[in-house]
DNA sequence: CTTGGAATGTCAACAAGGCTGACATAAACT
DNA sequence: AGTTTATGTCAGCCTTGTTGACATTCCAAG
């Protein structure tokens, strides 16, 4: 529980990097990088009166065209009042489409419209432009290993849907 | 700003890990591991009223005793009302301890009571388990890269502030 | 010694975005 | 016909962020 720098090679590997201390400079830098990667979109939303959750929902309706409304619940991991509130004043506003099912007439369909693309390539760029320094500064190497840390961070259910996207768009 | 698998070996090197799917990838994955990082501590807080400025508060107070109340607000990069509120019901809870200062008596240093530590363990040990098992199921060069890549995605002046506090621990 | 500014606290008001609970509607399923 | 599902909506509550205004305390420079 405590630290130091104890056990300097039990059980023949060296273990080194799951001490208490390694793993709270894990858990500072997850505090620390999630502020940068959230703050470049941020002032761009602020600017529109929008908000992260906004964000989100437009991330996510760009990256699965005509996903329904339960499916964006399940992949934002919030209430539906929640998420329909955020929808309500992207449709007002125009960003987002919401199409009645054709099968299955009680689903909602979700489109970005023009503007909403606009929007989101504006975020993504301004994300991904920081993501792109960090990934370039970092090289190949690194950034495999900060994906498969990522990915073991994530709750099981959380793991399959971020599968089922990457595999949706490679 | 389209994709599909393009440049598919620009400049010599192979960059392939820089396209925009690559970015996406890398921008989802923060996205979905940074709930499951928060998920374990966030169940404890929840029975307690608290939230995660609570835990933020107490994690940074732990990490630093007798750090000032602007040197904690600089880490966390919130307003001071903002942080005050937090740190009112941390010391009416008996969890902080708030300390005129010695030479500079306007200042207030910040500790963890007896209680204050034994919740701060609790929210450790649960984040610290899941940190755990990512670290240990990815391996050592993965968390290295894991580390390299969040470090590159941090604003320069919370690098610092995270190398400051990183060496101050080791 | 006075005054300016720094560090802190506090009050008030507000907004975003979570949450729960209750209820309505339409469509689909059984 | 009755139940379940998908969605929307209203009302209300909480946390946590914000701004603005103002008081207090006290160091330090003039």
């Amino acid at each position: 529980m405590a630290d130091g720098r104890p056990n300097a090679g039990i059980s023949g590997e060296n273990l080194l990097f799951l001490t208490d201390e390694q793993l709270r400079q894990g858990i500072e830098a997850m505090f620390f990088a999630y502020r940068g990667f959230t703050a470049d979109p941020d002032r761009i939303l602020t600017d529109l009166a929008y908000g992260r959750a906004h964000h989100r929902a437009i991330h996510f309706i760009n990256r699965a065209p005509g996903t329904t409304v339960n499916n964006l619940l399940n992949i934002l991991g919030v209430t539906k009042q929640s998420l329909n509130r955020v929808l309500r004043t992207l449709i007002e506003d125009g960003l987002v489409e919401s199409r009645v099912g054709k099968s299955d007439k009680r689903e909602r369909h979700l489109f970005l419209t023009e503007d909403g693309r606009a929007l989101e390539g504006r975020l993504s760029d301004a994300q991904r432009a920081r993501m792109r320094a960090a990934f370039r500064d970092a090289g190949p190497d690194a950034v495999a290993g900060f994906r498969t840390v990522l990915e073991a961070m994530m709750d099981t259910e959380m793991q399959r849907t971020y599968t089922r996207l990457k595999e949706s768009g490679a």
